[in-house]
DNA sequence: TGGGCTATCCCCCGAAACAGTGATTCTGCC
DNA sequence: GGCAGAATCACTGTTTCGGGGGATAGCCCA
C-alpha cells in the first residue's frame, strides 16, 4: 500500500488527482496541504511514502519545501506535479532531492506508473517533461572552440588556483610560455579575465 | 511494436537480455553490436528506437557513443546499461542525451517498464540506480559557510568578469569596500585566489 | 550595554594578471 | 617542400589582485 499525500495550492488540482487515484486498490490517501507549513505541519506527527508536490505555490515553493521534506525525511519520495513544463525548475528540484517530475495534465496511467517508479526508488519524469529536460540541457551547451590538449591542462591547474609561476614549476615550462597559453585562453573562449574564464569553463564542463 | 538494439561487449549480456525480450509481443530485436564502431556502421544503413548501451566498452566507451548517437540521430532513445552502479557515469550519460540507466542485473520487469518508458520520451532511472544518483548529488555538495547578501552580490560580479573598480561603480560603493567583500569571499570560502573562488562558486551553484 | 556581525571605508606593497609584440621549433598535412 | 598550427620562450609595460594593517557605523540580541 502506497501513502500518498499531496501539497498543491489549487483545491482543483487536489480534487482532480484525488479522484484519478480513489479507486486504486495500492494507493492511499493520506492527506493533503495547501501550503508548504501546512505540509511541514502535517509530518510533524504523520508520515506518507510519496509526496506529490506542486513546484509553484505562494510562500515557501516547492523547491524549497522539497529540500527541507528530504533533509527531515530522506525516504519519503516528492514527485514534482506542475501545469507548466520548464527544464530549469525540474533541474533545481531534482538537485533538491526528487524523485521524479510530471505534469498536472498527465493521464490517470502516467500518475500511476510515476507513483510506483518513485515508491521503488526509481527515478521517474513523464514524456513530454523528459523532452524538455533533455532539450534545456542541450540548449545550455554552446559552440566553443577547440582547446588543445596543453591549454585544456593548463586551464585545468588554473581552475585549482595555481599561479603562472606555480604551473610553470609542475609542468617544467617557463612562466612565459604558461602565460601564452592563458592569453590564448582567454582569447578562444572570448572571455576577459581569469573569472569569466573559469565560470565558463566549469559550466560548459571543459574541465 | 518498439525496435531495440543492444550494444555490448559482453555476449553474456546480449544473450541474456535478448532471451528476457524475445517473447514480448511489442518488442522487436532488430540487432546487436559489440563495439562503437559497429554499432554506428549499422545505423547508417537500419534505424531502432530504443538502444540499450553499455557504458563500458574498449574503444569508445558508451558514453562517448551515447553522444554521437545523439547527435546523429536525436530521435533514437538510449538506455545506459552497466553492472556497476556510479552517479559518475550516470551523471555523464545523461549529459550526452541517454533517456534512463538501468543495471544489468535488472528484473524482467524492470527492464521491459524502462524501455516502454524511454520509447515514449521518458527518463527512467531504476531503483538501485536512482538511489544512487541521488546519493552522488547529495555527496558532491559540501557544507559551506553562509554568506551574507552582499557577499552574494560581489561573488556574482565578479563572476561575470567584472574588475573591483566596475563593480564600485556599478553597485555605488567605493573599490575599496569592494575589495573588503571580495577577501571575505576568499577567507570564508578558504580559496586562494579568484580562479578557484569561482570555480568553487560554480559547482557548489552559490551564482 | 556590550559583544558579534555586517557593511562601509582607507592605505601600502609586492605579486600576479593582462595587453602588446615578438621569436623559434616541431609536427601534421596537402 | 611549404604551410598552418601547436608549443615553446622572451621583454615591457600597466592594471588588478591579494595580504597585511586599520577605522567607523549600524544592527541584533543576549
Amino acid at each position: 500500500m502506497i501513502r500518498v499525500f499531496i501539497v498543491d495550492d489549487h483545491p482543483v488540482v487536489i480534487e482532480g488527482i484525488h479522484s484519478l487515484l480513489q479507486h486504486e486498490k495500492d494507493i492511499a490517501w493520506v492527506g493533503q496541504a495547501m501550503n508548504a507549513q501546512s505540509c511541514l505541519g502535517f509530518f510533524v506527527n504523520n508520515t506518507a511514502d510519496v509526496v506529490l508536490m506542486d513546484i509553484s505555490m505562494p510562500g515557501m515553493d516547492g523547491v524549497e519545501l522539497c529540500a527541507v521534506m528530504k533533509e527531515r525525511y530522506p525516504g519519503i519520495m516528492v514527485l514534482g506535479l506542475s501545469t507548466f513544463n520548464q527544464g530549469l525548475y525540474i533541474k533545481k528540484m531534482m538537485e533538491n532531492g526528487a524523485s521524479g517530475y510530471i505534469l498536472k495534465n498527465s493521464s490517470r496511467e502516467e500518475l500511476i506508473e510515476a507513483i510506483h517508479a518513485v515508491y521503488c526508488g526509481a527515478i521517474f519524469f513523464s514524456g513530454e517533461v523528459g523532452q524538455a529536460l533533455q532539450e534545456y540541457q542541450k540548449s545550455s551547451k554552446k559552440i566553443l572552440p577547440v582547446l588543445t590538449p596543453r591549454e585544456k591542462e593548463i586551464l585545468g591547474l588554473i581552475a585549482e588556483g595555481y599561479t603562472n609561476p606555480q604551473i610553470a614549476e609542475k609542468i617544467f615550462l617557463s612562466s612565459f610560455t604558461v602565460d601564452s597559453h592563458r592569453k590564448n585562453l582567454l582569447a578562444k573562449l572570448n572571455v576577459k579575465n581569469t573569472a569569466s574564464l573559469i565560470k565558463l569553463a566549469v559550466e560548459q564542463k571543459l574541465i
